[in-house]
DNA sequence: CATGAATGAGTATTCATTCAT
DNA sequence: AATGAATGAATACTCATTCAT
């Protein structure tokens, strides 16, 4: 039993190993650029044991994928609701904003994006999580607000896409063609300037 | 005079099917997956002919995203002035919606993130072209529209992306990630939506 | 231990017989000529395997010419020293020689010629090891000469340049034109002279 | 007549056009590294046109390389013979090696010599141009000095390649492995140590 | 007669995957 | 169970040569 139990650890060391130096390694240089020799050398295990643990590399890729999407979670924490719209707007965008940087979810999102035509049930999959799940969050915080008389009443789930849809134009999409793209240093008055514009269809 | 000019339009011909036929080897395979020699042979041409049409595969997809957004942009054509802000202002959002469709332009987009990874100056280079281009003509309707009187002095290139940013929220995203998407039923009212977002920002 | 060293045994033999099959292969085509194909058919493993073992064909030439080198220096091995200066010039002239014919290293020196204008980092490698390498081998012995009182004190790098450049006057460049080119019945009495010469000049 | 001989005169024109033009590209990048379409956009003419000048890249070169070994005639020029060995010597030597360099026919004999394996009888030809004419030419003088007294009978064949053999050695080998080798500033020294070692043995 | 376009056969190199030990 | 070595198939790109115009 403590023989097998020991094997079993072992294995799922190894196991979370290439996994990491997978993930490493498609963020890197994306699906097709990534060498599976690579990957092995990065996790310190032979090819043929990457491929005892993943039948192939789009296994391997898949498993990655939604293991970091799932990982990968905007820490935002707790936000306090005793401030002004503005305030919590703040706090809003650039808690997404920083767990994107954080996280680099822009570079899983272009690997994953990338894969698309191969693997659409892995995207859709994805996708759920990582842009509809944050969507709901943000939705979230619009209801709260509108509950506490910050915003007026309307519909939160268009008016959270609308939000997302202004910040990732300033903060996601450039970094997703360019991913050394280093911020404006007015990225925060634009950042404001979203929230103007929210506010002046939205606001109390 | 008849030798040349014969030579001339077996070459352009030559050249659109190419084009073509390299347009959909990379919309299917991706940059990397589009073999070279798929692409001459769809184009019934050897690689040769391919080699001396197009100095190197980087250069056939500028060229193939070249040529996509540029019938994009021309396919906008040019927008009657003499209507209200909503009237504009839905015009030019459908203009760019539906060519975006009609050519695929959000498949190619997929194509140039997947290479951002490996070939980083291309897709940089595709960005202007795709969309820095599109926002440059969008915010030249928006100063035209300042001009008129229908919107009120403000900063039109910031405006510009903004509008975009939840078009794209809109049709562009989801599309990015499921290739099959269909617009909700509802789509043309939330595109009117984004419009009163913006007014309320910056009408006149 | 076993495996292990069996699996060493098997890919030295595999290493030698590559070179040996690049060796043949660039005699016959040049460098340029040679394909990496050939090369690893003749050496029965597959294109991939000779890429494990030489990293790329330059890597390989390199090496095929360095062990070419290193052979005839070995073949040189050590000359008595208890003798007249006659007699150890001419074995020292006849030991360059006569591992040089072996070994075909005029041809392989013609190969590395012939890359000279594509390759020019390369063939200055290869002169290093095929060319000063010799030269300094040949001085440490006039130096020994010179210590012992055979010849007196001068410029043994200078000197060293002029017998191998009066030896290979008659024994090297006309078999870089030709072939197959045979040494004339008189050579012996004619590198006889070319140490007559040394010695009127050099000779204690 | 007049037609015809102006066409000739346009033909002779083209293919004096072409070898010129094929000189310089084989003398840049060897005859492997010479595109035939370089040579003939070099020339101002067609592929095809090349190729009814010269059935083949092999044809071409055989003509470029006979045309330019006859052309390159070491233009030493007239000799005092009222001089010491020592200044007569001097410049006999340099003549050789400025007319080597001026000439290029280093690069030319590294072209040469690279195509010996595929073509022997032209390498065989151009051999008896370059060097076998050389020597001849060297030991005339050579005799004409034994002759005046300034040298003592000897076998001047031999000696003339010993002389050319040691420049050849300071001056040619190097440039032979590295095209952009410069003389070392003591090159005039050694040279005039050529002198004294061939005057300690067969100076008068 | 001259041309520009076209090509087939070739090049070095890479990589996901398998297999003998 | 784990490995290092092996490979077949593929890739972008080149070039001497030919042919329709």
């Amino acid at each position: 039993m403590s023989v097998e139990s020991y094997r079993q650890t072992v294995k799922d060391a190894k196991r979370a190993d290439i996994l990491k130096s997978a993930l490493k390694n498609f963020l890197k240089y994306g699906y097709t650029g990534a060498a599976m020799a690579s990957i092995a050398e990065d996790a310190d295990v032979s090819t043929a044991t990457l491929y005892k643990n993943f039948a192939s590399k789009e296994a391997l890729f898949t498993a990655v994928a939604t293991m970091a999407a799932t990982t990968v979670q905007e820490d935002v924490g707790e936000l306090p609701m005793d401030a002004t719209a503005y305030d919590i707007f703040t706090k809003l965008i650039w808690a997404f904003h920083a767990a994107q940087q954080e996280h680099r979810v822009n570079d899983l999102i272009r690997v994953v994006i990338a894969e698309v035509p191969s693997s659409p049930d892995l995207t859709r999959e994805i996708f759920q999580i990582l842009v509809v799940g944050r969507q709901k969050k943000t939705r979230a915080y619009l209801d709260l607000m509108v509950e506490r008389g910050l915003l007026k009443p309307h519909d939160t789930e268009l008016g959270a896409r609308f939000a997302m849809g202004m910040i990732k134009e300033l903060a996601v999409w450039p970094t997703l063609f360019m991913p050394d793209y280093t911020f404006p240093p007015d990225i925060l008055e634009r950042a404001r300037e979203v929230m103007d514009v929210y506010l002046a269809r939205y606001g109390a």
